[in-house]
RNA sequence: GGGCGAUUGGCUCAGUGGUAGAGCGCUUCCUUCACACGGAAGAGGCCACAGGUUCGAUCCCUGUAUCGCCCA
């Protein structure tokens, strides 16, 4: 880089070239050996199917973010990467090409299956890897980890089996959320709760004892009428109270089912106050079911068809499963509807909105389904978990979310843990096939694709041998022929143990024993359930101690209306295209400075275009300073510098310190503000102006003295900026004198009391305001922004003037003119315009034919705002409450206010006069 | 239905018990030798509404409305 370079700056080649220069010399390898006190982030693993998007930048910007940071504070740093064996995606994924080749995982069978998912993630599964080293990500990648890895399985296996060993492991037929397009369970978050326009049907079941007395139940699902084995009313609403006990004819079936009164499932002023129990396909009946020990009739299969084997279970008449059978619960619906008004016995149906299920996964409809299936007995894991988070040994940022997470886990619900899936983690189990013969059921059926498939269920009630390897030899029957359990483990299993897997437990090594517990989670709310709770669940019974001392929750992306971005609705941004297109830095600036705690982040691309030119901005004050650093430097102690050195190094010590106490706060956006205020508007706008003068004259004697600062400011604002835009801080820091080999590895900046100045602070805040009055009154002038003037300035306060003395060939270069510092009394009474503020008087010489009517307007605008003001305060200070009860430095404060108000309104006053004077003459 | 959050200039958002801020957009002027991805000057807000606490509320409390999220 160099001043005759590009006036723009060209993120790509930069990017490219330094991630991998940075990669070449290892710097972003961590080792337990390294010095200084450890940091350790682990990433949330995405999908191994994924690929970035926008939540996945900002996640990822910011924990790159906080790991330069501490890289450059002296932590002893990792950043442990990898990503997810995702099952069920990553399963559908692949049937979906087996499908385009006429092929099915069924035909190819497991173990051909599963050789084909491994070649598919060794081929494409990198993606997302190689995505978030565009993005800078300085992760440790030689230690990149994936949940199927032989490492992270063994942990997998150590887990289970002791969770089992413990009795937090058991296998039981429940009523679990099915997908029946995926063909598995789901656990209970897995499923995405979407409201949808249903209707509400009122069916009447007649009293046994009297037909002619009928009950009205209010359902949304009236095929699963034929299931029911139960009604239920309130016990003590009096329209039903007695009918108790008494039984029903269940339509459409041959079936009796009692009355029963249940003051939990029912509610009085809901529907017709009766409700029907389905306990094998809706989760609050199957709670009702255990309260009042009824059967549980499933009357569907597991591909949520009417199942005639079911039905006729069930009691149902033999026309109606004939009509049914097969039919998904869409079709059988509106059949079961006209049957019941055929017959009579549809009171009536309304419209109402009801919440449907779906698998978060492909969107289908979940079915509540009765089957066997392996749980968490969660409970005894959640209780120090939420122990922890209480007594503060794991804090979540914003603190808002506790209650949410505290809600959760206290009424968390056992978690479900076997997928019927191929692709994951295999159940270490095993059934003796001599003494669970009559527990092992093979049943064919026909696939979607027409070719028959064979499914195997294991019953409730076989007894499972759970272990690392499979058994050789039963201990009950000395059978020697085992089936292994074919269900696999939710992907979440062994994500919950990422924090330490990673490390290389069950191994106890030093990296273990150096980063965990690692420091900062940082993480999407919406895996705070899925993964977080796991995690801490997890990592507290199997380490002992909580796996991180920090979860910063950061928001949701969305597009610039607020809507969720999806590839459906086509209002994704692509970070990959963005960062094509404005540069990485620009976009990891742009997520940081909108990473406000508890609000999503609408994106828009004119936000990320915005800090593009902030960039530039950048590039061009670097293209600058190399204009001039050629000469000799002085490194002077901060008091015996120049004005603009003393001021710049005061409010650079300011920003440090600002950015520092927000990073340590998790507020990214205050930090990037910091950043970009100091920069543009303080560093660019003014320090950069004031000592042009001193550059621009190589025989100046604060040349060598301003040179050195110039340069002295920029590297150290260039590293406090690192950690935001690595790519384009590094490259100009390479060109600026500096010591090391890289940015990425010096000290991040920490405040200098040596460099705090106040009086400098106060002096430029005095010039700022002359300057300001001044161009002000150009502008009104119409002068041009060159053209030389003759102005005055002055102060009515006596220290406050001689600052301006002080100031003098300061303001003179900016002001663009000619400058006299003398008492007002000593200016033309005429041919001049004077501004007023707070006690600062600027006066302009008015030359030639001028239009001064914007002038005067401007004069009487103020001075009617200064009276307004002064009254307000004025009646405030009038008010016997105010001035008794007020703290005594408001009351001298709105006293001095008045004052310098009346003080302001007569200068502008006479001010107004000289104009009107000029007008008429 | 339960919980949480939001409501501040045209848009997106900071913020504070005592003069309301930024970025973008807008208006006017300016191609001056770092930058037009730029510079200068402006316009624009009863801080959602109604009560309460307070000498004083955009800020604290209560309620209402609208929107969003999570959970059922």
């Amino acid at each position: 880089m160099a001043s005759q370079l590009d006036k723009t700056y060209e993120p790509k080649a930069v990017e490219d070239r330094w991630y991998q220069e940075w990669i070449r010399r290892g710097y972003f390898q961590a080792s337990p050996q390294n010095p200084g006190a450890p940091y350790c982030i682990v990433i949330p693993p995405p999908n191994v199917t994924g690929s970035l998007h926008v939540g996945h930048a900002l996640n990822n910007s910011l924990q790159d973010i906080l790991i330069r940071w501490r890289r450059m504070q002296g932590r002893n740093v990792l950043w442990m990467p990898g990503t997810d064996h995702a099952g069920i995606a990553t399963q559908n994924v692949v049937e979906k090409q087996l499908m385009q080749e006429g092929s099915s995982r069924e035909a190819l069978g497991r173990e051909a299956f599963l050789e084909r998912v491994w070649q598919w993630k060794a081929t494409s599964g990198g993606t997302i890897i190689q995505q978030l080293k565009r993005l800078g990500a300085s992760c440790d990648w030689s230690r990149e980890r994936f949940t199927m890895d032989e490492g992270l399985s063994k942990a997998v296996l150590e887990v289970f089996v002791r969770l089992y060993e413990d009795k937090l492991i058991y296998r039981g037929e429940r009523l679990i959320n099915w997908c029946p397009r995926c063909l598995t369970a789901l656990s209970d978050i897995e499923v995405e709760h979407e409201d949808i326009k249903g209707k509400l049907y009122s069916i009447e079941y007649a009293l046994v004892e009297n037909p002619e007395i009928r009950l009205t139940v209010a359902t949304t699902r009236p095929e699963t009428l034929l299931g029911d084995t139960a009604v239920a009313v309130h016990p003590e609403d009096d329209r039903f109270r007695h009918l108790i006990g008494k039984q029903l004819h269940l339509p459409l079936t041959t079936r009796t089912i009692p009355i029963v009164g249940d003051a939990i499932l029912v509610d009085r002023e809901f529907g017709t106050g009766a409700v029907k129990i389905t306990p094998a396909h809706d989760f609050n009946d199957y709670e009702a079911g255990e309260r009042h020990a009824l059967a549980r009739l499933a009357i569907l299969d597991h591909q949520a068809l009417l199942d005639p084997a079911g039905m006729q279970k069930a009691g149902v008449e033999a026309a109606v499963i004939e009509m049914l059978q097969g039919l998904p619960v869409t079709k059988a619906r509106p059949k079961v509807e006209a049957l019941l008004r055929e017959r009579g016995i549809l009171a009536k149906v309304d419209d109402h909105k009801m919440a449907v299920g779906k698998c978060y996964r492909c969107k289908t409809a979940v079915e509540p389904y009765l089957s066997p299936q392996w749980f968490v007995d969660i409970k005894p894991l959640a209780e120090p978990a939420i122990k922890a988070v209480e007594d503060g040994r794991i804090r979540i940022i914003p603190e808002s979310w506790t209650n949410n997470y505290l809600g959760w886990m206290r009424d968390i619900k056992d978690w479900c843990i076997s997928r019927q899936i191929w692709w994951g983690h295999q159940i270490p189990a095993w059934y003796c096939l001599a003494c669970n013969s009559k527990h092992i059921v093979t049943t064919t059926h026909t696939s979607p694709s027409g070719s028959p498939v064979t499914r195997t269920t294991i019953l409730q009630g076989a007894k499972p041998i759970v272990g690392k390897s499979a058994p050789t030899t039963c201990s009950t029957c000395k059978g020697q022929e085992f089936l292994r359990d074919p269900d696999v483990l939710d992907t979440w299993f062994s994500s919950g143990l990422w924090p330490f897997s990673t490390l290389g437990w069950p191994e106890q090594t030093p990296d273990l024993k150096a980063y965990y517990p690692t420091a900062t989670l940082v993480t999407g709310l919406d895996i705070l359930f899925f993964w977080v709770a796991r995690m801490i669940m997890l990592g507290l019974k199997f380490m002992g101690d909580v796996p991180f001392r920090d979860v910063y929750i950061h928001a949701l992306v969305r597009d610039a209306e607020g809507q969720k971005m999806s590839k459906s609705k086509g209002n994704v941004i692509d970070p990959l295209h963005v960062m094509e297109q404005f540069g990485t830095d620009a976009l990891r600036f742009t997520l940081a400075s909108m990473a406000s705690p508890g609000r999503d982040i609408k994106l828009a691309e004119e936000r990320i275009e915005g800090y593009r030119n902030f960039a530039n901005k950048i590039w061009n004050a670097a293209r600058f300073a190399h204009m001039y650093l050629d000469g000799a430097q002085e490194a002077r102690p901060p008091k015996d510098r120049s004005f603009p050195d003393r001021w710049i190094l005061s409010r650079l010590n300011d920003t440090i310190r600002v950015v520092d106490q927000e990073l340590e706060a998790y507020r990214f956006d205050r930090a990037a503000s910091a950043l970009y205020q100091f920069f543009w508007h303080e560093y660019c706008d003014w320090y950069l102006e004031l000592i042009k003068p001193v550059l621009q004259d190589p025989t100046h004697p604060e040349g060598p003295s301003t040179r050195h600062t110039l340069s002295e400011t920029l590297e150290v604002w260039l590293r406090l900026l690192h950690p935001f835009m690595p790519f384009l801080s590094e490259e100009i820091w390479q060109t600026l004198p500096h010591q090391g080999e890289t940015i990425v590895l010096q000290a991040y900046p920490t405040p200098r009391d040596e460099w705090h100045d106040g009086a400098a602070a106060d002096a430029f805040r005095l010039l700022e305001r002359s300057i300001g009055l001044l161009r002000t009154a150009r502008v009104l002038l119409n002068y041009q922004p060159g053209k030389p003037i003759n102005f005055f300035v002055t102060h009515d306060d006596q220290k406050t003037a001689s600052t301006l003395q002080a100031l003098k060939t300061d303001l003179a270069h900016l002001g663009k003119g000619s400058l006299t510092l003398t008492p007002i009394t000593e200016w033309p009474t005429t041919q001049i315009l004077r501004l007023v503020t707070e006690g600062l008087t600027v006066g302009i010489s008015v030359e030639g034919d001028v239009d001064l009517k914007k002038a005067l307007d401007r004069l009487l605008k103020q001075i009617a705002e200064a009276e307004k003001e002064a009254q307000r305060i004025e009646g405030k200070l009038k008010s016997a409450d105010f001035v008794s009860k007020a703290p005594p430095e408001v009351i001298t404060e709105h006293q001095e206010r008045v004052r310098s108000l009346t003080r302001d309104r007569a200068m502008l006053v006479s001010s107004e006069q000289q104009l009107r004077a000029m007008l008429g003459a």
